[in-house]
DNA sequence: CTAGGGTGTTACCGGTCTGTAACTTCTAGA
DNA sequence: TCTAGAAGTTACAGACCGGTAACACCCTAG
C-alpha cells in the first residue's frame, strides 16, 4: 500500500534523479558514487544492486534526460495542436528559458566533452539521442512549410548548443544573450525563402 | 650554447606543451600530472618547481592557447592587409579547417564545462580570454563595414562554438558539417543589410 | 507467523590522484 | 676546474575513487 511520501520512492529512482541533478551541476567526473548515494539517502551497495557500474548509471541518466525532452515536445504539440510554426516558436522560447534558468548546458554535450574516450559506452547513446533530437527538429521545420528545413534545423541546433557552452565560458552577458533575436531572425529569413 | 635538438628545450616549455596537448585530447580531469610529466620526459618534482599547482598549470595552458589564437589573427592581417572582409572570410575558413582537422572543441569551452566550480581560478581567465576574442571579432565585423557588427559577431561565435560541441556529441556528419554554408550565408545576409 | 527479498551497515580491496621531502646527478658559467 | 643552481630520482603522505563481501535488518506477501 502506497502512502505517497517522498521517502517511499524506490531507491533506484531516488538514485537516478539525484545522480541526474549532481552530474548536471558538477559534471560526471566531478561526482563520486559515494556522494550520489549519500545525497539520495541510501548507500553504495544499493546503487550497485540497481546499476552495473557508474558508466551504466550515467547512461541511464542520459536516457532519462532524453525522456524529459520528449515530454517537452509533446507539450508543444498539445499547446499548439497542428500549428507547426507555433511549435517552432515555442521551441525557441523554451530553449531561451532553459538558457536563462539553468546556467549549465546540455547534459549530453557536457558528457560528450567530459568522456573523451572515443569508445566510451555512453558515446553511442549520446550520438543516438542527439540524432533523434535533430531529426525531430528537422521534421518540425519541414512540417512548418519552411524551405531547406535541414539547414534551418541544423543552424538552430548549433546556435542553441553554442549559446549553452558560451553561457558557461563567457557568461550570461555574452553572445548567448542574443539567442532569441538570432533564432527568430533566422526563422523569418528562412520563411521569406 | 644551444644545439637545437628537441631534448634541449627547457623542461618548463616541454611540460606546458605536453600538458596543452593532453588536456586538449583527454580533458583536464582525464589527465594526471604523472602522465603529463612522463610524456614530457621529465618528472613531477620539476613540474611543481615551475607551477604552483595543477590548476596553475591549467591556467598557463589556457593563456598559451590564447596566445596561439593571437598568432592566427596576425596571420589574417598579414595575408589580407587592410582588407577586413577578406580577413573575416579567412576566419570562417580557419574555423572550418579546425573543425575538420581536430575533432575536439575549444580548450576554453571544454575547460569551462569540466571545471564546474563557479569559483575555480581558471574561470576568470577563461572569461577574460573569451571576451577578448569576442571583442576582436566584433571589431573585425565593424571594420568590414557590416551593419549590426555585434549581432553578426555573436551569431558567428555561437555557430562556431555550437559546431565544436556538436562535433563531439553527434559527430562529423551532424549539423557541424554545414558550418561554412551557415557562416557565409550569414555574412552575405548581414552585408545586404 | 513466517519466509524471503529488498535494503542498510561496515569494512575492505586495489588503484589513482595531487602534492611534498630528501637526496643525487647533471650542467652551465666563472 | 670548481661551484651553484637546475633537473632527476625515489619514496611517501593523505585523500579519494569505483567496486565488492559479509552480514544484519525490515517489511511485506503468503
Amino acid at each position: 500500500m502506497e502512502d505517497g511520501t517522498a521517502e517511499r520512492i524506490r531507491p533506484r529512482d531516488r538514485i537516478l534523479e539525484t545522480a541526474r541533478d549532481m552530474f548536471h551541476k558538477h559534471g560526471i567526473k566531478g561526482v563520486g558514487v559515494d556522494a550520489i548515494t549519500e545525497a539520495a539517502g541510501t548507500n553504495k551497495m544499493t546503487l550497485y544492486r540497481h546499476f552495473e557500474s557508474k558508466d551504466d548509471l550515467v547512461i541511464e541518466c542520459l536516457r532519462a534526460t532524453a525522456c524529459s525532452a520528449n515530454a517537452m515536445w509533446q507539450k508543444f504539440e498539445a499547446e499548439h495542436p497542428g500549428d507547426k510554426l507555433a511549435q517552432l516558436h515555442a521551441w525557441v522560447r523554451m530553449a531561451a528559458d532553459c538558457l536563462m534558468m539553468d546556467g549549465r548546458g546540455c547534459d549530453m554535450a557536457n558528457a560528450a566533452i567530459e568522456l573523451s574516450e572515443t569508445d566510451h559506452p555512453a558515446r553511442r547513446v549520446i550520438k543516438e539521442l542527439k540524432q533523434a533530437q535533430r531529426d525531430r527538429l528537422v521534421g518540425l521545420c519541414r512540417d512548418a512549410g519552411i524551405g531547406q528545413p535541414e539547414l534551418l534545423a541544423d543552424t538552430l541546433s548549433l546556435l542553441l548548443e553554442g549559446a549553452r557552452v558560451s553561457l558557461q565560458s563567457v557568461g550570461a552577458e555574452g553572445p548567448s544573450a542574443q539567442f532569441v533575436r538570432m533564432a527568430e531572425g533566422l526563422i523569418s529569413s528562412f520563411r521569406a525563402r
